[in-house]
DNA sequence: TTGAGCCAATTGTCGTACTATATATTCTAT
DNA sequence: ATAGAATATATAGTACGACAATTGGCTCAA
């Protein structure tokens, strides 16, 4: 990544990964500066620049005399590209992936109905294309994960909403971390081309409803894949028994109620 | 705020501010450390900790040789608290407000859905308690305007998950913008009263479809109170005539496929 | 025209010294 | 003994000045 090359960036890295993994708990103070100085052996330059940049994602707040605390993990920046991909890097992936899927449920459908209205024929023009290069390259290639990931950003940046623009790191780190399982299973691919033709050309033909509905089944498909792929990680999948009786015997992609919507 | 004490970080707000009005156009590098420090008369410690904490606020990225490039305004981390208030400084209030109302639309509901299966006794307590003060003081009291805020974010911390309780600060920023109108006109706080009581008393009883049903009634009452706010501002409320036929005669708060859905 | 290698602009890092602020402690007066 | 004011002290904030590292662009030769 870009975050080898210079020192602070190490430094911030480094501190980062401890605070997502739990080391310096919630509200609990960071080592000061002459402790973490000894520590990295860097210069308080370097130092400060890290810490500065810890305390603008929202992982620390800093005043003077009482030093850099943890903020509460609510209060994280979660949807810092950066803090993301640390995320991913230390915890399970199960975890947040569940999370992930409840959030594109909520979003990418409703921004492909708002892209079916407003998207100027360029990005329709880019959407068309993406359907082209997955329906030869499908979903195991680079080439087909590319495309993929063009696809689902474009209807984005289409949404003409700028707040769901800005979850776009989200939705990419999910897909990403779903191209694992696709790898694995080709199938699932082939699977999910006829919801990518629709939802684009539903696009094309600026039919909002018809967008929006074949996004739901393009997720619903892959919140399975999700599960395969809980299952083959052995992490807890779809939270089990102790949610209360009735309501979600998953907690997963499909909040009950829109998946009854769907189903009829 | 708390942004006025320390030296970095009004030289970051200055600068942030100017980024957000355009002044340094998209692609365009910041004037060089040396011009800075003469402009704004600070020590460089001082104007590398702003620079960082611009950074990583995805406003500009830095590298050597090259300086401070102002990254495309589709990078920015709009989540932000202090990009979101910036923004709201120097932005025409109805551009951002409409867009905050289709993200609210895309979030709450489902994120009361899901606080009605998991929310605890607690969070339920508190909701109760946010409705009675609601009740009795209204919304164009301080006190009524901060049960409304933690009522809100009670909801969303209780959906359980984490990117929906990462989005508090934009519905933060929207409600307190929407407070200006209640202020005008206390009328309108009246008539949200009761899907506040329905929304608790749903997720209260653990009924999500009902807690989603009512959000969906609070919205569309504040999207109305929304327009009404925009005329009163004078700034173009809905987005005109030229959108395609059909489809959105206002760009508003309600997506048409939803608002069908609610209407009946 | 192209490629290798040098040059210079610009950020990255360092160390030290001093200042400002907020917590903790002590002291004083009631 | 207690409340409140003065004081001490730990810690971050700011300031310079010097040198290192990177990289885009220029020069020059093949």
């Amino acid at each position: 990544m870009e975050w080898e090359k210079t020192l602070h960036r190490k430094m911030a890295r480094e501190l980062a990964l401890r605070i997502l993994r739990g080391e310096y708990g919630p509200e609990s103070r960071l080592p000061n500066e002459e402790h973490l100085l000894k520590e990295f052996e860097v210069s308080r330059t370097v130092l400060r620049e890290a810490i500065k940049t810890l305390q603008a994602k929202g992982l620390v707040s800093v005043r003077q005399k009482l030093g850099a605390t943890v903020r509460a993990s609510d209060q994280w920046h979660l949807f810092d590209e950066d803090i993301l991909r640390w995320q991913s890097e230390v915890t399970p992936l199960g975890e947040v992936l569940s999370e992930m899927l409840e959030i594109r449920w909520m979003i990418e459908p409703m921004a492909a109905a708002l892209a079916a209205e407003r998207a100027d024929p360029e990005a329709v023009g880019t959407l068309l294309q993406c359907v082209e290069r997955m329906s030869v390259e499908r979903l195991h290639t680079p080439e087909g994960q590319e495309a993929d990931l063009l696809f689902h950003q474009t209807i984005m940046k289409s949404s003409g909403n700028r707040f769901v623009v800005a979850m776009e790191p989200v939705i990419s780190r999910a897909l990403e971390i779903l191209f694992r399982v696709t790898s694995i299973n080709p199938e699932a691919s082939e699977q999910a081309q006829p919801y990518h033709e629709q939802i684009a050309e539903s696009i094309a033909s600026q039919n909002p409803e018809s967008a929006r509905e074949a996004y739901y089944q393009l997720l619903q498909h892959s919140a399975a894949h999700k599960d395969e792929f809980l299952q083959i990680l052995g992490s807890s999948p779809g939270l089990p028994q102790d949610l209360p009786e009735g309501s979600g015997s998953f907690r997963g992609a499909l909040p009950p109620l829109l998946q009854s919507k769907i189903g009829g």
